[in-house]
DNA sequence: GTAGTCATGTAAGACGTTACATGATTCT
DNA sequence: AGAATCATGTAACGTCTTACATGACTAC
């Protein structure tokens, strides 16, 4: 599961709680998990049994009253044991795909739409993307290297947006040139 | 459910029966699904209760019987239906970007040598697709346009994974550039 | 005789989502 | 008065995965 190593990254930074957590998961560009209360909680309990994080209960007047976690040595040690872990490629699985794979049956012009409207889709991402990047620069990395990491990390997304970009538009020249 | 619509697609081409189904998605570079019999089976019984598929039973002597599917009218429409209906842009969950995330904690030689392995790992990947686009041109497509499809469909992947080998150097220059 | 293929299906679990439950406080 | 925020957590469900159960036939 990456969202504990996320988790424990955070708490490489500094304390969080739960709820601050799933705060900065539902915001950050980086870490793309939509910080629904279902995934966050029970991971901490589970990271708490495994001695990886430790809580201080803090509270606060009539307020429910908040779990601070942050990191144990053994959490340390997990943290950076995954990061120097070898890396997998990931999947590419892509709905639109399987759409265009039967896209056979349209006429040309709807088949022209079709690809119209996704690559609208995809501008649109981009733009959106971009936007976040721009508006957002403010991940509390503490040395130039990390914000060069940072910043690599949220313009990877923009990259692949672009390059499907330009497969559109050789698919679209390829299907101009058959007819 | 994409799986759905990707069956009543091959269901459009000629009859299959779960097993035909099953091995067709294990094999193929374009419908990435495994073909888990627990996702194939089940999915062929909700899409026949709904009446988009018929069967009809094969009784082979002593063999297991083979229940073989094919597209009812209502099938025909729900795929023309779900072929032209508006394209999403799937959403890009890189584990690695998660890693890289909390990658300040190396020196820079493990750095380095995390993106040498990320990028040996994406060109590994990239020869594989090529090679396996290369090997399994045979799709039964009936079209050239169909044919064109289910190549660009295939080179997708690949234009992706160029982009990120492209976006790794990008970030390694950047790196050198920083220290 | 052992492994592989043909053929159906179930069990259990990983990972993710939205929606709900609860209850106080703060802002408009 | 109503909405948003702070803060925990549970329920239900969607999608996908590996592994298991069953049983006959086929090729080495």
């Amino acid at each position: 599961m990456a969202i504990e190593y996320a988790i424990l990254g955070l708490l490489s930074w500094r304390p969080f709680s739960g709820y601050e957590l799933r705060k900065f998961f539902s915001e950050s560009v980086a870490l793309y998990w939509s910080g629904n209360s279902n995934q966050v909680y029970p991971t901490l309990v589970r990271l708490h049994k495994e001695g990886l994080v430790e809580n201080e209960v803090r509270q606060r007047g009539n307020y429910p009253p908040s779990k601070v976690y942050s990191l144990t040595m053994a959490g340390e040690e997990a943290l950076t044991g995954w990061v120097t872990a070898a890396p997998a490629v990931s999947q590419i699985r892509s709905t639109f795909l399987t759409q265009l794979a039967w896209a056979d049956r349209l006429t040309s012009e709807e088949l022209d739409s079709l690809l119209n409207h996704y690559q609208h889709e995809l501008q649109l991402k981009l733009l959106m993307q971009r936007e976040l990047i721009r508006r957002k620069p403010a991940e509390p990395a503490r040395t130039s290297r990390e914000v060069l990491l940072w910043k690599m990390i949220a313009d990877h997304d923009c990259a692949l947006y672009e390059a499907e970009v330009d497969w559109l538009g050789r698919l679209r020249q390829a299907l101009v040139k058959e007819e």
